[in-house]
DNA sequence: TGACTTTTCAAACATGCGTTTTAAACTAAT
DNA sequence: ATTAGTTTAAAACGCATGTTTGAAAAGTCA
């Protein structure tokens, strides 16, 4: 009751997800106002207690929306690419588009950034939904060049290594930009960022794949492991 | 006029300044309350408008203040280790166990990854008097290893690549912490954490170094550049 | 059209906030 | 002890915010 019964409406809820997802991302949850958001929509105040109950539920409700729009705009590209170096330029790509890219839903990825800093309800349902598949990809991606054991903890260590790489640029976007104001990140930019990551990432990995095989091949010879420094 | 004139006081904005930066941490700027500062510090409401004139005049007392711990207790280790190697485990243990270590000042970081996120005036001076510091001494670390010319952009992409990897445990800790419960960060588990991104890193720069003395040897052979993908 | 529900609207309410004010308590020098 | 200067104390002010209210408007179906 109350969210059928018309078609072409459902306009204003439109907008106020839209506007909310904004103003969220830009001043997070506390700083945004019910006025500001609902002076964006073109809609009146009592609004976002109608539809939504009160703030809570909106916010509640712009992150369900925004995972979707998410969903259906960049599909998890898993399989595309052949060999297992394709796979992780085609991962860290994508992900480093979805997160830095100025298109549409810009504050899509600003207001996850967000949760994962200040983490409320609304992240343990992004993480059982969302997350844990992508880093399942990565995971997999990694263990494929590496060839290590499912279970070897390098496995998790490495993924993460990459996903930080590449959440960096969102994170520290305000550090970067002081540090080195010449750097504007257009999509050409972009593109050459996810081939340094991917690069990068992979010759690490396959300097412990070779590691692996050494050690495979020498197995009764030694059981220490090797260091670093 | 009026921060002299008595030597054992000053306690009640010591302990403003301590509290003041607990709460901004946990809640953020805009969110933190006054009266939630001044009630941990057991001083008036008032207190806070006498001795810094309003909130964001405590606010950038506290970085102030923040800054100057951080740099008394962490003086920068740059020439900690022989190697190059050597030096850039040193470096991403220490920046790993200030960013994380459970310690006294455990609110200064999490202070400084909200200005990365929303940017203030004090994030600016802190770029300038701290953190370009720190970048010029990862990237020289890098360029030690990869024997690259001073200008590359691959010794700034690289630099960033290794920041990336230790403040992802910073920024994401919500999400690396609901992924992997399992994992409890512990100093042993950073000590560990540490020699895992020096190695990875360790390895890429030594591929990329390895390229580019091959490339060096055969100058005249061809001019353009490899690619990964 | 006319009863009925759903949505929009403007105004008011209650609360918590940063800030100001006024005076009291304390300290130290004369 | 008196005085001047500094710090603390309690109460109040003004304002912006989330929320509620009650009625008007729009829409739906007979």
């Amino acid at each position: 009751m109350g969210t059928k019964a018309h078609h072409p409406p459902a306009a204003t809820e439109n907008r106020l997800l839209e506007s909310a997802g904004e103003v969220f991302a830009e001043k997070g949850f506390r700083a945004a106002t019910i006025r500001d958001i609902i002076r964006r929509a073109k809609a009146n105040i009592a609004a976002v207690n109608y539809h939504y109950g009160d703030k809570q539920g909106l916010y509640t409700a712009v992150f369900r929306y925004a995972r979707q729009c998410c969903e259906e705009q960049f599909p998890v590209d898993a399989d595309t690419g052949a060999t297992p170096r394709e796979r992780l330029h085609a991962f860290v790509r994508s992900l480093l588009l979805r997160i830095l890219d100025h298109g549409r839903p810009a504050w899509h990825w600003q207001l996850m950034a967000r949760e994962m800093m200040e983490p409320t309800a609304a992240l343990d349902e992004m993480v059982e939904q969302s997350i844990r598949r992508e880093f399942a990809i990565i995971a997999t991606i990694v263990r494929d060049i590496t060839r290590l054991d499912a279970d070897d903890p390098r496995i998790r260590l490495s993924a993460n290594s990459i996903i930080g790489q590449v959440l960096f640029y969102r994170h520290a976007q305000a550090v970067v930009h002081r540090l080195h104001p010449e750097q504007e990140f257009a999509r050409k930019d972009l593109e050459e960022l996810a081939i340094h990551i991917a690069d990068f990432s992979a010759c690490a990995l396959e300097t412990i794949a070779h590691r692996q095989t050494a050690k495979e091949n020498g197995k009764r010879r030694g059981g220490t492991r090797e260091r670093s420094a």
